[in-house]
DNA sequence: ATTTGTCCCTGCGGGC
DNA sequence: TGCCCGCAGGGACAAA
């Protein structure tokens, strides 16, 4: 684990793609202190999605899971929601659990079964949490494992206090990231936690035709986290390929069939993306470096003016609900009753 | 009421 | 070579 860190085992790097090409770019005088991280075969940028924070929670579940939190400080740009608790309510609290909602990373603070507090993290566009397992025995010694990027730092430990055997990091480029820590009700009070859409992998048919109503495009719908959670511009994107249907087409006009279809297509694409993103991010810890198998199976996005996989037609691009947007005009067709 | 557009922010890459 | 500008993205908010 972690060959590429003689200073610690247990390296877990859940990091932008966009960052891995900055520092090939520049070998050895990237952002990063200490040694150069192994490079990803493909520096694709893929954004902390439904399957990626998925993976994110599952990694780092056995770095953080049981420990308790002995130092929390945010020493870069402020990320806090207005409604959070300041982090220092969390010093002292065991993690009693690590889980995922939408693109929300969840952790339990506290003693099971009740833990009294929730600390939500929404990775947003470039946020990554990183969790480095080592002997740390005051705070200048987590702030050695910090980038120019980190904007808070943790600390973790068997007993709340130093030394820390872990630090926990929250790493984010374009610090659009945030932080909320709170209580059951502060979190039922969070608006975007109480408007968040169900998890679209438990979803009945029935009950994802009903949410979509609406004259807009489907492409939008699909995005509207009140809608369903977790989907981004990438997976969305890649559902509405592989359901054959134009991003583009109103979404009171798609048929049940089509809706049940779009649905199969969503989970089964973010059921594939989870398996592949999980053997992606063990990849990021391999010394040999190959990420980005899935990545490179992307049918759509990313692949604007390119030939379509699966009938050659040049795949176009358009701007749906502000995003940039590729499909097939061939297999995706905006007539209605085309497929 | 619903939907669309703009902004936030940073790094990259193309064009000149 | 180096600067400038557009692009990328999720979600809050403003505007239509």
């Amino acid at each position: 684990m972690a060959s590429c860190n003689p200073a610690g085992a247990g390296l877990v790097r859940v990091r932008r793609p966009l960052l891995w090409k900055q520092v090939r770019k520049s070998p050895g005088r990237g952002p990063w202190h200490g040694p150069d991280p192994p490079r990803p075969s493909c520096p694709r940028v893929v954004m902390p999605e439904l399957p990626e924070v998925e993976t994110v929670v599952r990694s780092l579940r056995p770095h953080v899971d049981g420990k308790v939190l002995a130092y929390a400080d945010v020493v870069r740009r402020p990320c806090l929601e207005a409604a959070s608790k300041p982090l220092s309510d969390a010093l002292g609290l065991r993690v009693a659990g690590l889980s995922r909602r939408g693109k929300l990373v969840v952790m339990a603070l506290g003693d099971a079964p009740r833990p009294p507090l929730r600390l939500v993290v929404h990775l947003r566009m470039t946020g990554s949490l990183l969790a480095t397992d080592g002997l740390f025995p005051d705070p200048q010694a987590l702030r050695a494992v910090s980038s120019p990027y980190t904007r808070v730092l943790m600390g973790l430990s068997g007993d709340g206090r130093f030394p820390c055997t872990c630090a926990l990091r929250f790493d984010d480029v374009r610090t659009f990231g945030r932080m909320l820590l709170a209580d059951g009700a502060g979190l039922a009070s969070w608006p975007f936690w109480a408007k968040l859409g169900p998890e679209p992998l438990d979803l009945a048919p029935a009950a994802f035709s009903a949410r979509l109503g609406g004259r807009r495009a489907i492409k939008a719908a699909l995005l509207d986290q009140t809608v369903v959670a977790g989907i981004g511009n990438i997976y969305a994107d890649e559902s509405l390929f592989a359901a054959g249907i134009n991003p583009l087409r109103p979404t009171g006009l798609l048929d049940e069939d089509e809706r049940a279809r779009l649905l199969a297509c969503v989970q089964a694409v973010l059921s594939r993306a989870i398996a592949e993103c999980g053997s992606s991010i063990r990849d990021y810890r391999d010394a040999d470096g190959r990420a980005g198998a899935f990545q490179n199976s992307f049918a759509v996005y990313g692949r604007g003016g390119q030939p379509c996989r699966a009938c050659g037609a040049t795949l176009e691009r358009c701007r749906v609900g502000g995003r940039s947007t590729v499909f097939c005009p061939h297999c995706q067709p905006l007539k209605n009753g085309c497929r």
